[in-house]
DNA sequence: CAGTCACGCAACCATTGGTTGCATAGTTGA
DNA sequence: TCAACTATGCAACCAATGGTTGCGTGACTG
């Protein structure tokens, strides 16, 4: 579980401590340091409350998502996808490939 | 909260029962009907899951947040980036970008 | 109307998250 | 150098709650 890590990578982003954390977060200090070892979990109240916080998603908080990496997500677990949502998944790819197709096609001519 | 909301949204819309649930997340029937019921709230490993099964973002499960609403969020709340992480977010712009003028060059030559 | 399916309710139990209190390491300043 | 302070981790305890088992009920169905 990567949870404790981002939230101590939050955290500290913001040069908080972990007492500053338990003002806004209305719980013991005790509880973020578990939190951030991994040593326990906040309930789903809290994450909503953390996740608004410092702004990020809860998909990031949880799983570390990135955007790119919930792509990859994504892909592995669709069974079929039609012709747009390839697109819609792989444009930034298929775009700096056909980019450089063009430009070396220039370059023939 | 609306998780529960959405766990029963999105089981039926796979025309799934409480029990089909409960082969695939390893829970007795009672947890799927409590956590529908907002009863009770599964723990982090199980939304984790849950989320991957259903293939939906676990903002858009607990929160009940759209792709758009999450992508204002995003936006609306980076504070600052250096110049790595400038790099890190854009690269996929950058890099189509720098191909059409490669190709444009190409084409002036 | 017996059988079955899908689901909710109630009671019990085990897990675990939260708190209080104490210990430790690093830093500061008289 | 050593008290004082800050930031954090560890241990023990307790209450909250998530999960399970067992039972009840309404809706179909042959």
């Amino acid at each position: 579980m990567i949870l404790g890590q981002r939230i101590k990578e939050e955290r500290e982003k913001r040069n908080w401590t972990q007492t500053d954390l338990t003002e806004k977060l209305n719980v013991s200090r005790q509880s973020i340091s578990k939190w951030e070892l991994d040593s326990a979990y906040p309930d789903i109240e809290r994450l909503i409350q953390i996740s608004d916080l410092f702004n990020v998603t809860l998909d990031s908080l949880i799983k570390g998502d990135s955007e790119l990496q919930r792509h990859i997500t994504v892909k592995g677990t669709d069974d079929h996808m039609n012709g747009w949502e390839f697109w819609a998944h792989y444009w930034w790819i298929i775009f700096p490939i056909a980019g450089l197709i063009m430009s070396f096609l220039s370059y023939l001519n």
